[in-house]
DNA sequence: TTGTAAGCGTTATCAT
DNA sequence: ATGATAACGCTTACAA
């Protein structure tokens, strides 16, 4: 015989089973106000006998809250995403709060279906990492009306109204091209990417690196692909190597374009770091290409961390502030791609 | 002046609002019984008036059950779970199903804290990913006494009482063992893993192939790491590269590990697929490996899809039969690592 | 076709 | 220190 747990066991039927009121039982599962040590362990016998556990329905509808936050991102498969999300969800879970994830895609129907389910289950707040569309705005409106604390973690950052924890682009390209320079490169190539603000932010920090050393830019170096694809770094690297005057070294906008890049330069019998220096950004497959790749880790699980905190801090009406912006600093993890210039035969 | 949404408009205040009662704007907000279109209308536009919208743990309350469920899995960071994470929530939600997304971790307590979470939250049904555990055991009893549907979506494959739907190691081994017979190869190495029930499965695939072909089977060519890394990947390889009859043909026990295999064989001036044919599993980072990985790729999206649907059915009492177990094809990718014996110098 | 009223399982206020 | 009771916002017999 299968012990059968009744699934609907009540405050009641603990107040009944040990002979006390329900509000006692309240008294005693919530843990607060006046509870003689006695009726105390009296309660939490009955409660064992019969299987009891709270309805955490129930408690929301009353005390008019949830412990539940949303965490939206255009897609969970993204490593960059992922890795947020675990951060978030380790902090989250352990101040009591349930992570609700929400894969929102790209279409603006199913952002605006899930901004009407976290309305309707009344969410305690939330975290997003969404690009700038109209249903964002339409989001961000409606539970700012609700007052429904946002954060926007690497998200779009149009909102000043938000709270918004971000990455710093600028400096995290600063610090590659300016590592590279150190290591004697001037022409160093740049595998950007059109249409994106991230592209645009770290194109501006590689020029810094040269403003700052005096050095001369190229500017004919700057290639803009349609994407961060890894077909995008291989035709991008081919246009380069193809030049009469090919870099020595090249920045890739992340790792999968990266790959592509090395696929090139293969292809055209030249090294790395021997002949082409490369570094590329986000560190994620990076330690796995051949040679191992340089690349500029983005602070995910800090971004993460930072976002839930702030969120807590709204929920919980412990911060009443302005909007914060906070940026975070990247950081180049230096492996085997990258060397000194004129190691090789170029 | 912001336009200021009060959150707690109830179908009360819409009643008021409207001349009518409160359950004559249930019937409306519901969509069921009988309504005259007159009364709809002027409900309707009350509605839209004051900004209503439902309260879904009210409706959770009465109606005892909620649209919630939850995806339990070790880390969400490892692609292959967050690939059955997003079709799992394709089509929870367009079942009107919220999913929450746990990180149980490797941590006992922490899958002890979920699941209390989880039952206080009456969510109406749970996937996972999780590897068999004393945590899990403690899960699947508690929630099957509570009659909460449990389905493993290539987790644990222990429990016959809960419905499974996983990936046929055995068969994927096995056509990648037959292919790559099939190109000359007989000197087949494997590169396994210890104590894991797909190693061992995949291992009992690449055994079949042999004895349906009626070829030989060379035991000393199967060698165990302790784990699916690329170090892992690399020590094995370079065990065997450095035997006196090495193999001609690989199968990695998942991507990462052939990259791993790659490097080895590279750092011994060998290529592929002119000297070794390799092939991994997983198909995730296979396509940007130097060259393209030819790999076994899991049926993730489907395991997902069958899972939740499995799921539904059992929630809404449309299939109260016996446990199910589905087993999915895997399906070997072929690229550029994988050629016909003796091409090279080998 | 519409309205009344009794819960769902808690929490919170007020007595006792 | 404990108990009675009224909400929380919705659904649903049942009555009208």
């Amino acid at each position: 015989m299968r012990k059968e747990r009744k699934s609907n066991v009540t405050i009641k039927d603990v107040a009944l089973r040990a002979g006390v009121s329900t509000s006692t039982v309240g008294r005693v599962v919530g843990n607060y106000g006046y509870v003689s040590d006695e009726t105390r362990k009296k309660v939490l016998k009955a409660m064992k006998e019969i299987g009891y556990y709270p309805n955490a329905i129930a408690r929301s509808l009353k005390r008019r809250r949830t412990q539940t936050i949303a965490y939206l991102v255009p897609s969970i498969t993204n490593p960059f995403f992922s890795q947020i999300a675990t951060s978030i969800e380790d902090l989250a879970s352990s101040h009591e709060y349930n992570l609700i994830l929400c894969n929102a895609g790209t279409k603006a129907d199913k952002l605006r279906k899930i901004t009407n389910m976290l309305l309707e289950n009344r969410v305690a707040g939330i975290i997003h990492s969404l690009p700038c569309t109209d249903a964002l705005y339409n989001l961000v409106e409606v539970f700012q009306s609700a007052h429904i604390p946002i954060v926007s973690a690497s998200g779009s950052r149009r909102f000043s109204e938000v709270d918004r924890v971000m990455a710093d682009d600028i400096q995290g390209a600063r610090d590659a091209t300016r590592f590279l320079l150190e290591l004697g490169h001037s022409r160093i190539a740049l595998l950007a990417v059109k249409n994106s603000t991230t592209s645009k932010l770290r194109t501006k920090g590689y020029k810094e690196a040269f403003q700052q050393t005096g050095r001369k830019l190229h500017e004919e170096l700057i290639v803009e692909g349609p994407d961060f694809s890894e077909d995008s770094g291989y035709t991008l690297m081919k246009v380069l190597l193809g030049r009469s005057k090919p870099p020595t070294a090249v920045v890739a906008f992340n790792d999968v374009m990266a790959v592509g890049a090395i696929r090139a330069i293969k292809e055209e019998e030249l090294s790395i770091p021997e002949d082409i220096s490369l570094i590329g950004f986000d560190d994620t497959i990076a330690r796995l290409t051949q040679p191992p790749l340089s690349s500029v880790a983005l602070p995910m699980g800090e971004i993460g961390r930072v976002a839930i905190r702030i969120l807590l801090d709204r929920i919980e009406g412990k911060d009443t502030g302005e909007p914060k912006k906070v940026v975070l600093k990247e950081k180049l993890v230096v492996r085997d791609s990258t060397g000194q210039l004129g190691t090789g035969h170029g």
